[in-house]
DNA sequence: AGGGCTTTTGGAAACGCTCCCAGTAAATAC
DNA sequence: GTATTTACTGGGAGCGTTTCCAAAAGCCCT
């Protein structure tokens, strides 16, 4: 096997020019057939492979994107990673990613760094839709951007595939006022971020049919530690709440934990809705009641809509639903 | 803001040459301390930032690196490019992934395309040990090669990070034996990759130290539909094994979901232990027997010894524990 | 047969950096 | 005071492509 063969090595055994083979390669369309046919056979013969860097140099686009995570160990997202890369690999795009641990500090680096890379496009599920240094590097960024379940201020131009937390939340909450909560706890992830927001907006907005009923939020981060440490609190606090809400998967996992500890049983003692799926989360006992948004889609829904934009397209928004799905963890309190 | 300023833009505004440009940022020895705040000071004012991408070109490393991986969507396999995009991105390398899902053909591709993006190193953990295509590709590929759980003929140099299965599975088989059980069946991932090879060999070894003990063996794939139409078939037959080993954590959901439609209780009607933890995989009803192992340090333990290579030491072999976490269940076989 | 087209090809300049090689200036040696 | 080293700096080639431009080759027409 020869060590390094190029366009050079090609071009030579051809007979033709260096030039003559790139116009082949990118499919130009003025070479004869003639030429085309002895490039190829060049090509074939020494197992000539193009190189995606030099590519990348010369025409400043380098076929990767950047997926800028808050925690790629969170199986949404890895599932959305997954969604993406398939949808982009299909156009020969290749997927970098990083991971924030819920440093909004980690999102600023990462987006440079891809940016000192070229990335031709960048995928945000950042962790905090305010801090200033990454809005100033998105904002430094030129090329098209696509946020997961994000908002950026109007200036920042970027498509989005958003979900509608209500039409999970709000069925969710209908559910467990009916049962006859009047005291729930949504435990919130990170704060400045969409479905936070929007679930709470949700919840208060599904509170708002029945006076009796408060909804307490206590927003922390997406974390066992915040589900785990909440919980311990407001259950041994004189006035527990008859359910809690949890706002999302990695803190659901802190939250079992505790009442476990506690020893206290769902959905005797508390209910428990949850938000985002866990594979074995209809497996649990009792099995639970969630409300669940179809990662993958969404992973490639945002890889679509980032392509698009690559090619040219205005940035657009895709709006997806969420869905409640009742499950053995709510049921009337015991007074 | 200007639009691209380059190295000849810091060279003209700090007036010096493009070389000592060069040279200040890639802390070469030989400059003055005047030629370095210069500089320096030129970079700060204009906000330059040095094009990876060129440097790349220039030196020949590009400071990523592939991840090929059989699906990123496993949360143990999400967690492992965790752990190694952590310790990574800490020595300036950013990780690219992909997803075989399954298909040994996607793994062969991957490698390729990686190649020709020059990635710096591969991380592997590919669908099929023994896929001739894999095998041409990396045998091609001549940079630093670290496998997760995955073993390659010796002529491809690699390192690796496996791990002991035998010292968690010979305590799990010891479990069930102990308890009564004769009829063990083990369903099986992917049937040529360690893990899924390893496993068996150790609940053989277990098996052979008491003669009634019959272990089958139905190997298939990680995923879902491979353990819930194993399941419904070896529960239907007529002398249905009294205790399942579940070969991974996808398997697993499968398992479960069959069981449920056939009305069949863990442990009473059948004992259960799986491998590969799920977040989980402790509070479902019953909290499960499973034999885990800690995938963020493998992530981390590949990382570092890729960059090890890198850095030019030979490649390493590093073996890491597994362990069992005993769980209801398990119990003894009604007779 | 020669002029004006169109199609196809070769040559060379970038892309933004690193790094080798010469060259200048300062420092030391004799 | 000249020769030799030492310490930096500038110039320029080159990494492997693409792409612009001009030259060559073919074609049609009068």
């Amino acid at each position: 096997m020869n060590e390094k063969v190029g366009m050079r090595e090609v071009a030579k055994r051809a007979g033709v020019a260096i030039s003559s083979v790139s116009r082949v390669l990118t499919d130009s369309p003025d070479v004869s057939e003639v030429m085309r046919n002895r490039v190829l056979d060049a090509v074939a013969a020494l197992g000539y492979e193009r190189d995606l860097l030099a590519m990348s140099m010369r025409t400043g686009a380098t076929q990767s994107i950047g997926f800028v995570a808050i925690n790629v160990s969170n199986p949404v997202i890895a599932t959305n990673s997954v969604g993406a890369e398939n949808e982009l690999s299909k156009s020969g795009y290749s997927l970098l990613i990083s991971n924030s641990q819920g440093n909004p500090e980690l999102d600023a680096d990462y987006i440079k760094h891809f940016a000192s890379r070229r990335v031709d496009g960048l995928i945000l599920s950042i962790t905090d839709e305010e801090n200033p240094r990454t809005l100033e590097m998105l904002r430094a960024f030129k090329k098209p951007i696509v946020l997961i379940d994000r908002e950026l201020p109007a200036d920042i131009p970027a498509g989005a595939v958003l979900h509608d937390h209500a039409s999970g939340v709000m069925p969710a909450a209908q559910h467990l006022i009916n049962l006859g909560h009047r005291r729930i706890v949504l435990i919130s992830g990170a704060p400045r971020v969409r479905p936070s927001r929007e679930r709470a907006l949700a919840l208060k907005a599904a509170a708002k049919t029945n006076p009796d009923v408060k909804v307490t939020l206590i927003p922390g981060g997406y974390s066992e530690i915040h589900g785990y440490e909440t919980t311990l609190k407001i259950m041994r606090e004189p006035n527990p709440p008859t359910a809690i809400f949890v706002g999302g998967n990695q803190i659901l996992v802190g939250v079992l934990r505790a009442l476990r500890e506690l020893k206290l049983k769902v959905p005797t003692d508390v209910s428990l809705v949850t938000c985002d799926d866990l594979p074995l989360a209809e497996f649990i006992d009792p099995p639970l009641a969630r409300v669940t948004r179809d990662a993958m889609n969404v992973g490639e829904k945002a890889a679509e809509l980032l392509l698009e934009q690559i090619n040219g397209a205005e940035p657009r928004t895709i709006i997806l639903p969420t869905s409640f799905a009742v499950g053995e963890s709510c049921a009337a309190p015991k007074k």
